[in-house]
DNA sequence: GACGGATACTGGTTGGACAAATAGCCTTTC
DNA sequence: GAAAGGCTATTTGTCCAACCAGTATCCGTC
């Protein structure tokens, strides 16, 4: 990549962008005052004078470091210094449905195997009665829903509500980009009229399990319920209704 | 004022930012054309009037982008597609000026006890002698190494490698996100001078326990090792070393 | 046809303006 | 005196109208 002529960028002092340089010195400003997450930055308008340059180009840098997830901006609060630099990184890999393979179906299938079913252990030391309470709500707005867009819409939900359970963002953050794909899983499955009762019914018993503690009960029918949507999608893939 | 009266043409009451729809818009045209990398996106002014915004809103969707790996930007060539997500994402951690926070390190340590101790099932369904020779060969390399920046990133080859056994691409390329991360909190734990031969041993360790495919005593020791690094982070940042 | 300069177009930056949101102060009311 | 509610000042969000610097492109000259 970009190894053209290294010579001439160097320069310190004569920068390429303003925008770059402003992004540079806020770094700077970091760094030499020992800020962390939760301090706040000076106002845009202080940045403007304190650099000499225009608002408009402290705004260009500050959408930068938002983009990297260093700092959160809002209005008449200002901007503030977090760490979700880990989200937006995952975001930047965020799937598009449109160029999904094959492939990238039963690896996402896989992985929530991994994720909602060999965490077992991990959602059943956090779990509380809160939890279930919210996982049978969520299940009883399933069953009413009709259109398939709101039933496959409320059916990650309670997917990402047990994902919630393990109090884990990073893993929140993964399972919520490869929501387009799981979507369109369950989407598939249900405009294939592939009994949205017998869902309901799936998630109740997982449900149950989960309010029993019983863990060998869990995960079973977590497995058999992820497997055989997965086994329904296959067919259909194979006889290429994709 | 002329804008104002466009904006009826847009109402945003969904979305927070106009900066957002930019993105949102682009990404769609993106995917609407086909556009693929090496592809030119329209000038900034033919995107304005196409969107009924200012220019001001493009150029910081734009730098949104630009930060995200997504595109690049040049003077009279305008924004050509690229695929620099990777180095971006890495750009995000590899600059000094702030530091981990503790909660990312507990997301990405949790994670990487779901991927590497709770998939102990997987990794054993799929683990060939293949796999154990090669961890062996990267433990090997990893002894010998000298220099902290190389012995982290053979460290961080043997855990990929490890992933690796799982076969699923999109669990792996989520350890590759996490890569910059994992490097420093590896990266950390060396500089403190802690036992990088003790690391060996128990890489060493863990291997042999796939290597005699002993499930218990793989998870025992997998999960030793993670949060053995987890408390020696701790403690340095409990002391304010961070 | 090759070369060189003029031109138009592009991103980069600036300064100024108004809208929208809201934290913090102030007034009112009980 | 305290709580509720309104007001103001401040800050970000968006827009506009320029201008600059660089260069791809066209055009005229040789």
């Amino acid at each position: 990549m970009g190894g053209q002529a290294d010579s001439i960028q160097t320069p310190r002092g004569a920068s390429v962008s303003a925008v770059d340089d402003i992004v540079a010195a806020i770094r700077a400003m970091i760094a030499e005052r020992g800020l962390a997450v939760g301090d706040s930055l000076p106002t845009e308008r202080e940045l403007c004078e304190r650099f000499g340059t225009s608002r408009n180009t402290v705004r260009e840098a500050m959408r930068i470091l938002k983009a990297r997830g260093m700092v959160e901006v809002r209005p008449k609060i200002g901007a503030t210094l977090i760490d979700n630099r880990m989200e937006s990184a995952f975001q930047m890999f965020s799937l598009n449905v449109m160029d999904v393979s094959r492939e990238t179906y039963d690896d996402v299938q896989g992985f929530r195997l991994l994720l909602e079913v060999s965490s077992f252990e991990q959602i059943f030391d956090r779990l509380t009665d809160a939890d279930v309470e919210a996982l049978r709500e969520i299940n009883e707005g399933f069953r009413i829903s009709v259109p398939v867009n709101d039933a496959a819409e409320r059916d990650f939900r309670l997917h990402t509500r047990l994902i919630f359970i393990l109090g884990n963002k990073a893993v929140l953050d993964v399972y919520g980009i490869m929501k387009p794909v799981i979507l369109k899983i369950m989407l598939r499955n249900k405009t294939r009229r592939v009994f949205e009762g017998e869902n309901y019914e799936d998630h109740a018993r997982i449900i149950d399990a989960l309010d029993a503690r019983d863990r060998v009960a869990y995960q079973y029918r977590m497995r058999e319920h992820l497997v055989n949507g997965y086994n329904r999608w296959n067919k259909a893939v194979d006889r290429g209704e994709a």
